[in-house]
RNA sequence: GGCCCCUUGGUCAAGCGGUUAAGACACCGCCCUUUCACGGCGGUAACAUGGGUUCGAUUCCCAUAGGGGUCACCA
């Protein structure tokens, strides 16, 4: 039998990265066995709608290279169309699908018909709450007599239809991630099924969606553990073959706590805006929750899928260290093609007001230089501004007391002078030749080593340390390398 | 609180009865580099606790402790 996967996430205007490590554990594993990998989007709480959600939804998980086979896409012309034969692949678009299969277990007495107000329902809560029992629906309606009950609805009452779950059942899940995981019904509840509103709730439409596009792993949250029993009775009801389960840990921040919007970056879109690469953050989240066979840990999309297996995916939550994102990024930043580079770094070099947007063409070479001189010290892109200050403007500002000291020794203004006129002699000015210049400097003015190097930076940078010297001289360039040293020797030196 | 899940260095983690308990990030040294970084080499650092089972437990079982998840007409 074919894998067939699915992720399934309702839109809530962002993605959680958890989520991307969810969909992507569904990519690996369908690819892994020549599956298929949908996507369905579970909106069927109106009160929760978030405009655009779906299209971010979709820009993310292209951004992230995580793509499905099947549900929603858009086509060229951003307009939504779907893949796929077993769709609609969005909730509120198969309403009408959810009825029968409710009205079937009512018919069957699996399920019934509850008239109970929401006050009510809050009251037995609360109740049961103060007398430090925390059960759920109490059952009122459970025995009602189904003609009655028609009677009521045919009547206009509101109601709800809840699952008749069987009162002290066994369930025994054989989780892909957990083993086998043994729960009882008589720790849950009546859950509701189909709304006052008509909508279905989650657990009525993930058992029949999953059911009619032929889901045959469902791979998700820990946090669906509780309310897997319920959904097992469901297939058991309907005399459906239930799925396998893959029930994930979660990803914790430091203070191993569940990964919140209260706590920093959480979402794809807050990673893709600080200037991360795709394919680092995919292969680091791999890699909180899973761990391949042997020692490596840089792969690409095509090694995840070829290595990828449940059976080595972790059953405790990982902690997101950002530190080690960071070190990915890096490392891959430092691999990319500059091109690429450029092209994400030119926004952030705009908005800093380093170069404008009229200037994005002319200048894109001088961008593209630092960005290769930066790359070996970048975590992320958006740390491109500050990597441009070495090469802006035409005064120096010392940075510390030490690059104070090397400016100011007593050999240094001489030496500049000679320095400059060397440069003023170079021909095309780039960094070989800057280093004859050094040469000849040294030559001339018998200074050497620590001293002319060194002094040669301050003087030039104000720091005593950053990229390879000779190449921020040629990025500079002949005619901003002079005025820097003019001003040097005007008011730094002494 | 009930139910369920989890527990190897600061973090991610390997290990699936006998190991000097891998590796990576971070940290600290040293080397390289006429600076810093990169890179190379090395180092500090862990099996939550208590009982069993066993010739032998990090590995298996049971408690305890700690952490997490969940108990909606949200997913």
């Amino acid at each position: 039998m074919s894998v067939r996967v699915r992720f399934a996430p309702s839109p809530t205007g962002y993605v959680h990265i958890g989520s991307l490590r969810t969909a992507l554990y569904d990519y690996l594993y369908a690819k892994k066995h020549g599956g298929q990998y949908v996507l369905r989007i579970e909106d069927t709480d109106r009160t929760r709608l978030v405009e655009d959600a779906l299209d971010n939804l979709l820009d993310a998980m292209k951004w992230a290279g995580v793509m499905h086979d099947e549900g929603p896409v858009k086509d060229e012309n951003g307009e939504m169309v779907e893949l796929g034969e077993k769709g609609p692949y969005v909730q509120s678009d198969r309403l009408d699908i959810y009825r029968p299969y409710v009205d079937q277990l009512i018919e069957q007495g699996d399920a019934y018909y509850c008239f109970c107000s929401k006050e009510r329902l809050d009251t037995v809560r609360e109740e049961n709450k103060a007398k430090g029992i925390f059960s759920g629906y109490d059952g009122h309606c459970r025995d009602l007599p189904l003609d009655e009950a028609k009677k009521r609805v045919e009547a206009g009452e509101s109601y709800v239809v809840r699952l008749k779950l069987p009162e002290d059942k066994e369930i025994v899940i054989d989780d892909m991630v957990r083993g086998r995981v043994v729960m009882n019904t008589a720790d849950s509840d009546d859950q509701v099924l189909l709304k006052a509103d008509g909508f279905p709730t989650y657990h009525m439409a993930v058992i029949v969606d999953d059911h009619l596009m032929g889901i045959t792993h469902i791979i998700r949250g820990e946090e669906w553990l509780p309310s897997t029993p319920k959904h097992v009775v469901l297939y058991d009801m309907f005399g459906w073959d239930a799925p396998r389960y893959a029930h994930l840990p979660n990803i914790l921040n430091s203070e191993k706590k569940k990964l919140s919007k209260r706590h920093g970056d959480v979402s794809v879109e807050d990673f893709k805006k600080k200037g991360y690469l795709p394919e680092a953050l995919v292969n680091f989240l791999a890699l909180v929750g899973w761990s391949p066979e042997g020692d490596q840990e840089i792969m690409t999309m095509q090694e995840m899928i070829e290595k990828f297996s449940f059976d080595r995916v972790s059953k405790s939550g990982g902690v997101f260290d950002v530190q080690k994102l960071n070190w990915m990024n890096n490392h891959y930043i430092k691999e990319a093609d500059l091109d690429r580079l450029t092209d994400m770094a030119m926004p952030y070099v705009v908005e800093a007001g380093l170069v404008s947007e009229e200037e994005a063409d002319s200048k894109r070479e001088w961008v593209s230089r630092i960005v290769d001189l930066s790359r070996e010290y970048l975590e992320y892109m958006a740390q491109i501004p500050s990597h441009f200050e070495l090469f802006t403007g035409d005064e120096v500002k010392l940075e510390d007391d030490q690059a104070q000291e090397m400016v100011e020794m007593e050999h240094v203004p001489s030496m500049l002078n000679i320095l400059k006129a060397q440069l003023s002699a170079v021909e095309t000015f780039d960094a070989p030749s800057v280093k004859k210049a050094f040469k000849a400097t040294q030559k001339e003015s018998g200074v050497k080593g620590k001293n002319l190097f060194m002094c040669t930076r301050v003087a030039l940078t104000g720091a005593v340390h950053g990229p390879d010297l000779m190449e921020i001289i040629s990025i500079l360039g002949r005619d901003g390398a002079e005025k820097r040293i003019d001003f040097t020797l005007e008011n730094l030196c002494k």
